[in-house]
DNA sequence: CAATATTGGAGAGTGGTACTCTCCAAAAGT
DNA sequence: ACTTTTGGAGAGTACCACTCTCCAATATTG
């Protein structure tokens, strides 16, 4: 198919696609004469994976690029994949006390989490807990153990559904997973958290 | 104190904080004489929400200044406060198809939230949906499951955690919660997906 | 065969966000 | 008297994600 297919297949505009194509997002298409390629389905495919990360997912196009560099990597394997496609999907500028990550460290090792010790996500975690310090809300010890323990049961679920197939489609399922799944799970706890308030602070007008 | 000191407590630089005061999302200090303006414990604590809600939360100034406005908004009680600051939360160019509506309805009653009717967390749920549904991935009915049980649990620990004490301070808290506890969730759900996915495809080089 | 449309490629331009800088005269401190 | 700080406002900057413009080289259509 031409770049207008393409476009219209996936609803991309066309100089979207170009810039896409130029930023290294997108493999070329086949060359045919001087003036025009052949894109195919996995063309339609990829571009379908970075329009979810970047709307749905809030993946910045930098991001997007290291994730997909992780997904095209053919030498790692899902787990890998996993690890890596962590570090990829979040920020770079990472900073944490030393207590929040000792607190992490022992969070870790109390649930028996087998994580890569270099894992960026335990700075990160460190760095959200250090976030709420600043502003003077200490997360209780009990409130981190139910969202650990939550945690870890939707992280079962979400491997043990992982479809198995062939690499490249596990591991797009799986950055698929990680990256849409975030804004499922957030959304579903602002709704509970409406009704847990609702429960507590019981308010008049809640047409259910 | 003369706004370099609210600078040198928030570690916000002056610019900024004019910036702040000129968008309307800091208020004015007591204006002392034509230049300058006496700025008090309230500007302090004010500016950390800002750059919490920015640093952290990832939300933008015009997010931040809807939620603000909401904090205070004294007319509203607490839970009020959840619904409303839920809605400045979120995205506000929200689509989503029928069906996945109508799943999300379904879910909402099944496990019996009450939950506000006009809540764009309905329809963003509903779009996130959509979005894996339109890259082929369907996100199974029990997986939905074991995300909206996870779900429950944690907005009720929340919610029994919330500090009690004066308006202004439990609906700060809630809003931080909210804002902040969002990424504390999803990087601990990273790192249990690590070990699940450890467990599950087992790879060598685990150093714990 | 002529007229029209499409393509790849590359550079320039756009719109939005969040600052950051510059300047000023008034006032405060020393 | 002199230096410093302030409020206020406008201009400038940096980055991001496009989007537009232009070109010559084809393809397609009548």
């Amino acid at each position: 198919m031409w770049i207008a297919e393409l476009s219209r297949r996936t609803d991309v505009p066309v100089p979207t696609i170009k810039y896409y194509l130029r930023e290294g997002l997108l493999a070329p298409g086949e060359a045919v004469g001087a003036t025009r390629s052949r894109y195919d389905e996995s063309h339609v495919r990829r571009l379908r994976l970075i329009r979810a990360l970047v709307e749905s997912g809030g993946l910045s196009l930098a991001r997007v690029r290291s994730v997909l560099a992780e997904v095209d990597e053919e030498s790692r394997d899902v787990h890998e994949v996993l690890g890596a496609a962590h570090g990829a999907l979040i920020p770079d500028d990472l900073t944490a006390t030393v207590e929040s990550r000792l607190r992490v460290d022992e969070l870790i090792a109390e649930h028996g989490w087998l994580v890569f010790a270099e894992s960026t996500d335990r700075i990160l975690l460190a760095g959200a807990l250090d976030a709420l310090e600043k502003v003077g809300y200490h997360l209780d010890d009990d409130l981190l153990q139910v969202y650990a323990k939550a945690a870890a049961e939707i992280a079962d679920a979400e491997v043990a559904h992982l479809p198995s197939g062939d690499r490249q489609s596990m591991v797009e399922a799986t950055v698929l997973v990680t990256a849409l799944g975030g804004p499922v799970l957030l959304a579903l706890r602002r709704l509970a958290q409406q009704s847990a308030s609702a429960k507590r602070y019981g308010s008049s007008h809640l047409p259910g």
